[in-house]
DNA sequence: CGCCAGGCCTTAC
DNA sequence: GTAAGGCATGGC
């Protein structure tokens, strides 16, 4: 495999990879040492992927991010990681709230990922109902099971698995991977996509609501994980997904963001969180609040 | 035991 | 278009 280090100084604003690929946004990561969501900092262990047939590991060191990868894989890292993402300057873009100053006091270093589409769709798929360590096994066994092997320097890796391979698998399959009833969900979306009925990247360069609308005719797809998938790995900065925490944060701190469906909360909170960033500061609310007890007298 | 987790689908109006 | 009810699994 070939090395090398990313230098930190290259890295606008820093980062921390635990925070960055253990906080829910991405389920394509494993950590060597096997102690993914534990709350036991990775030390010298390795973040693992397959992305595009290459195999990809990084961790921190003194310079910065040691990589090795079956190439020069910093293009990849820089997509996956988006490293040229200035935390400071989107930081500084966010609106001056206490809430929001506690958070990123708190998730310093996080960073939003770019997943691939497919993964990423299929992952969150999955996450329905589910708590974030339940949907890591989850998209592990899918992983395991039908991922393509990828040998280097004698060990094993598996890529997630393409929708043409999950296209195929009966949905008992799924069910045995614990996948409830998602099973169908997956099944009849991989479908969809082998079928070239409509590809999830096909989403990407829309206006921020028609494409979330694409996303949506996907089995297994409402707003909300179409939402994730468009904030996770298309790239839209301003979505804010509506799950349970944040819905709690709403009620709890921006009562005024409270609408009557989906969209015009959405809308609202968009607004409450700063608008083109807006999903930056979401999934850092949402990293503090699943992993503090967050006492909200103690902020307002 | 009940409640909850990065919700969505189907059915009934 | 909106309001119920159902749905798997596992941790606490």
């Amino acid at each position: 495999m070939e090395t090398g280090v990313i230098p930190a100084e290259s890295i606008p604003g820093g980062i921390d990879l635990q925070r960055t690929l253990e906080s829910g946004q991405t389920y394509l990561w494993h950590r060597s040492d096997g102690q993914m969501y534990a709350s036991v900092p990775p030390g010298d262990a390795w973040y693992e992927t397959v992305y595009e047939g290459a195999v990809i590991r990084v961790r921190h060191c003194e310079a910065g991010l040691e990589w090795q990868g079956t190439d020069d894989v910093v293009p990849q890292l820089t997509r996956l990681l988006r490293l040229e993402d200035d935390l400071t300057a989107i930081f500084d873009a966010a609106p001056a709230d206490p809430l929001i100053d506690r958070a990123y006091e708190h998730a310093n270093g996080l960073r939003l990922v770019r997943d691939p589409a497919f993964p990423s769709l299929i992952s969150f798929i999955c996450s329905a109902q589910m708590r974030v360590p339940r949907i890591h096994q989850m998209v592990t066994a899918l992983r395991d099971a039908f991922g393509a092997e990828v040998t280097v320097d004698g060990r094993t890796y598996r890529s997630f698995p393409t929708p043409e391979r999950l296209a195929v698998v009966p949905e008992g399959r799924l069910r045995e991977l614990k996948l409830g009833y998602r099973a169908p969900y997956v099944q009849r979306t991989a479908t969809m996509v082998a079928d070239d009925e409509a590809h999830p990247a096909d989403a990407a360069g829309r206006p921020y609501t028609e494409a979330r609308e694409y996303l949506t005719q996907f089995v297994g797809v409402g707003e909300k994980v179409a939402d994730c998938v468009l904030l996770f790995a298309l790239g839209y900065l301003e979505a804010v997904p509506l799950d349970t925490w944040i819905r709690t944060a709403i009620e709890t701190h921006y009562p005024d963001c409270e609408q009557d469906d989906y969209a015009a909360t959405s809308a609202a909170i968009r607004e409450q969180f700063g608008g083109e960033y807006a999903g930056y500061v979401q999934t850092y609310v949402f990293d503090y609040l699943r992993t503090t007890d967050d006492n909200p007298a103690a902020i307002d």
